[in-house]
RNA sequence: GGCCCCGUCGUCUAGCGGCCUAGGACUCUGGCUUCUCAAGCCAGCUACGCGGGUUCGAAUCCCGUCGGGGCUACCA
């Protein structure tokens, strides 16, 4: 029989989570959902100094609004907690002793001068750096003198001779060769587990299969491959790697602050859809196979397979972004895009929330939704309606403050004073008539001049439809106002 | 420097020996439509890093080379 699929995302919140990370996640979640197995979430907090509350809480939360809920992990708990590493720090200890007691690993009473000196010596010598096994073989005498001056040894993983290959599901056979993967320290001075040790003691312990990551982890596999022959694991229960590609900036640099926005928070304030989001990064690095770009969350943990997952690295493109974001507000319905705008226009002060103003933003809404690519632009397209002290904006008031405007808004007033109905029809009619047909102007410019005097900008949703949404007096008392400009 | 990974339009990708005079998407350019802005539709620009092989035939396989990236911590 084959055992249940098992993907864990297990990220070191030493910042924000960045879209490299949120990329990871979601192919994580997408592996575990495809196979019908369990994905699950682990925060690697082993190094303090880094990490902090504040960020895994932010971890947690990102994860929750893209959607990529967990099976096991915070929050909602599971048979192999806790999911924080640093609630499990007897159980690397004891794991440390275990392999201290088989000889799998030792005691390095070196320091950091003396490692560095090495080091330094390697490089000029030009032979592979790394740890020289200085303390493989200490004697008794040996330990009892560096006990002797104070020193507080690290545990280091004994690497044997030969090498280390394991086929990666993305890259193939990787070989790597123990001459280049020195021994490495699993707890430091002060008794703490570094990453090497908690990453592989965890997977096995948490009954990891699958283990997808970034692939600047690709060279610490043979560390944690050897962890778990000290651990004494079956060769068929080691978890199977698969090593996904960068993400990188525009310039081909590592994704930064400085090359692009990171941040998924940035990402949300300024109005991209979770699915957005997560449909775009599906397409950094993977495919479906056809042509079709455009997939929903449940799509993707259709298709998602790893075998689709490329090699290379991909480079993160904002108007891409942006294009599939602009499809998705139009894939909303008027309901879901009325729940994503809302926070937009309080928070921007449009609206306070009453049940008058979401009526009408609900009947706004149809008339922009294929007209932003982001919820944040929602504000400034409504703002006209809701105003209450109405300006025209200063870069469009040249523009209806000339003799010809100024006989535009005349006529206008005069044709829509008498209306007795007031709808789009009603008042695109009565204008057509007098103003392009009687007056013989050009729509854009005519039009263009009531716009601005209603919407109060050169840039608006649908005129006659706005007009109608404004109402017939604010909209007089609108081009009233603009003809005394 | 050493080890490892990677290399198709500007970008993301399809392609897994003949269907490729290399397809799609985003961007860009031009056009249509048009009350602004969009959306939509049509058209166009632009790619197999380079050099050798293998083969009747290579973007696809092999070797080399160049270029990019990662690792080389008591970070992850």
């Amino acid at each position: 029989m084959t055992k249940k699929i098992k993907v864990r995302f297990a990220p070191s919140p030493t910042g924000d989570l960045h879209v490299g990370n949120i990329r990871t996640a979601l192919f994580d979640w997408a592996y575990a959902r495809h196979t019908g197995g369990t994905f699950l979430f682990r925060i690697e907090d082993t190094d303090t100094t880094r990490v902090t509350d504040e960020y895994i809480q932010a971890a947690i939360d990102t994860l929750k609004w893209l959607g990529l809920n967990w099976d096991e992990g915070p929050e909602v708990g599971g048979e192999n907690g806790p999911y924080l590493q640093s609630q499990r720090l007897g159980i690397y200890a004891e794991w440390a002793q275990k392999f201290l007691d088989q000889r799998d690993a030792y005691h390095c009473y070196c320091s950091a001068d003396e490692l560095e000196a090495v080091r330094e010596a390697q490089r000029a010598a030009n032979v592979a750096p790394g740890y020289n096994g200085h303390c493989r073989d200490l004697t008794p005498d040996q330990i009892a003198a560096y006990k002797g001056q104070g020193r507080l040894p690290v545990v280091r993983m004994r690497m044997p001779d030969g090498g280390t290959t394991f086929n990666d599901l993305i890259r193939g056979d990787v070989s790597f060769d123990h001459k280049f993967v020195p021994d490495f320290v699993l707890v430091r001075g002060d008794g703490s587990p570094l990453y090497t040790l908690a990453v592989a003691v965890d997977d096995v312990l948490m009954k990891v299969t699958h283990v997808l990551r970034g692939e600047d982890l690709l060279s610490s596999t043979p560390r944690q491959i050897r962890v778990y022959q000290a651990m004494g694991l079956a060769l068929e229960d080691y978890p199977v790697f698969a090593h996904l590609p960068f993400v990188m900036g525009q310039d081909n640099a590592k994704l930064s602050k400085r090359n692009g926005e990171v941040s998924i928070a940035w990402y949300r304030d300024k109005g991209f859809l979770p699915e957005a989001i997560c449909n775009y990064l599906a397409l950094l690095g993977w495919s479906p196979g056809d042509n079709r770009e455009n997939v929903t969350m449940k799509e993707l943990t259709e298709l998602f397979t790893v075998e689709k997952v490329h090699s290379s690295p991909a480079r993160f493109d904002m108007k891409k972004l942006e294009a599939i974001n602009g499809d998705k507000i139009r894939a909303l319905t008027i309901d879901e895009f009325l729940d994503w705008s809302l926070p937009f226009l309080t928070k921007a002060g449009v609206v306070s929330g009453s049940a008058d103003e979401i009526a009408l933003v609900k009947l706004a809404l149809p008339l922009i939704q294929e007209r932003i690519i982001m919820l944040s632009e929602v504000p400034a397209m409504l703002k006209f309606l809701f105003v209450k002290n109405f300006a025209v904006e200063a870069d469009s008031l040249a523009k209806i403050t000339d003799d010809a405007s100024k006989q535009v808004l005349e006529r206008s007033l005069k044709e829509l004073e008498p209306l007795a109905t007031w709808t789009h029809e009603s008042i695109e009619a009565a204008l057509r008539s007098s103003l392009i047909e009687e007056m013989g102007l050009k729509p854009r410019i005519a039009f263009g001049a009531v716009r601005i005097a209603t919407t109060g900008s050169t840039i608006s949703p649908p005129l006659f439809e706005s007009m109608e949404l404004l109402g017939k007096e604010a909209s007089l008392a609108r081009i009233r106002a603009g003809l005394e400009l």
